[in-house]
DNA sequence: ACCTGAACACCGTTCAAGT
DNA sequence: ACCTGAACACCGTTCAAGT
């Protein structure tokens, strides 16, 4: 019945560190960040607290062993001959598929560190396919690093909004603003910062190539 | 030499909400966002944990406060006779300027939900000046949540990078990440985002008018 | 190598008691 | 009204001990 052996006379299961990243977003998803405690996802394990630690050297380890967890269920960034705007869309709309489908763990992909071990080479390999696209090294900087912004700040408050209980008591003093936030609106936000980027940024600068 | 009164035979500090907003945006700012706990601010304010419950419902009631606190600093919004383009930027610009002065503080206000009390009114107040300035209601909601998102998340990130002891660990295995993120960056991306928001959802979607 | 219980220093908050 | 100490149910993590 369980996928999991059967403990045989204390604990042979055998744990890994996937494991750990499997039950945690579980965990997540089902009960919100907050829930997310060494104590308690070993209950959820079934073994003592101190277990997790054969597999984990902290509980910041095991939110960066989570968010490469996560960045695994994005594409791998590479360029198939599209345009940039088309690479940055699809790659923020894989970004925006990733809240939609885990909005409880996302925030912790959205936020960790550029330079921490699981988000630096994705960004790496990022930035190299907006270059593969045809911008310069200093335009794939800065374009991710505004869309990335976007996506990120969009992102989480919706995923924060679409999950916590709405309470709606407030929702009479502000007139217009409940529903702030769809998904739809994501879109023509990355639609606009495209057209207002190659504006910008990518025709603006150089007197480079007037069409693609 | 202490702005506070002598505390006479135990404490006649005479507390107030205010006072703990500020002891707590002090605390903040100089340790860090974890810091702030209602046992670790106790001790700031010199007065036993349970004494902050005479001033605040709860954590979250302080937090709340500390966001009212937060808002009072940035001008309230309203319109002087500006295009649609210049409110915006001015908004988001004193946004920034927030997020530069209280780099800690700033994540709290910037990610309190749209409906908690302090921010719902704010927030309506904003939708209203952008709509004095000519936009649709529709047009001012979604300029709102998009250039919200944006600045959410770039400012976030950008205050968390700028405090937080960059570790340059993983720099070596991420040519060209470094410093991913700067304020100039900010602007260039705001100008864009309004850029491409006047193409494409002001004179995009109705025949409305072609000059401001 | 992997797992564990006891212990330590934290945390938010309830409750009953003091002024 | 305002402040307080003791107590409860949590938390991450160290350490010494088991297999």
């Amino acid at each position: 019945m369980a996928p999991r052996q059967e403990l045989s006379q204390k604990n042979r299961n055998k744990l890994s560190r996937r494991d750990l990243t499997t039950a945690a977003i579980a965990l997540i998803e089902r009960e919100g960040l907050d829930a997310l405690s060494m104590r308690r996802l070993a209950t959820e394990l079934e073994c003592a607290p101190m277990s997790l630690y054969t597999h984990v050297r902290s509980r910041d380890d095991l939110i960066d062993a989570v968010v490469e967890h996560l960045i695994e269920q994005l594409a791998p960034p590479e360029w198939s001959g599209e345009s940039w705007q088309q690479v940055t869309r699809r790659t923020l709309e894989a970004y925006r598929d990733l809240a939609v489908q885990m909005p409880n763990s996302f925030e912790l992909l959205a936020l960790a560190p550029y330079d921490s071990s699981p988000v630096a080479p994705h960004l790496s390999r990022t930035v190299a396919s907006f270059e593969q696209a045809g911008l310069t090294p200093e335009q794939a900087r800065q374009i991710l690093g505004i869309l990335d912004g976007y996506a990120t700040g969009f992102l989480i408050v919706w995923a924060r909004s679409s999950t916590r209980g709405r309470s709606d008591e407030y929702a009479a003093t502000a007139p217009g603003i409940a529903g702030l936030r769809d998904l739809e609106m994501f879109d023509r936000g990355l639609d606009a910062l495209i057209a207002g980027l190659d504006l910008t940024l990518v025709r603006g600068t150089d007197g480079g190539e007037v069409l693609a």
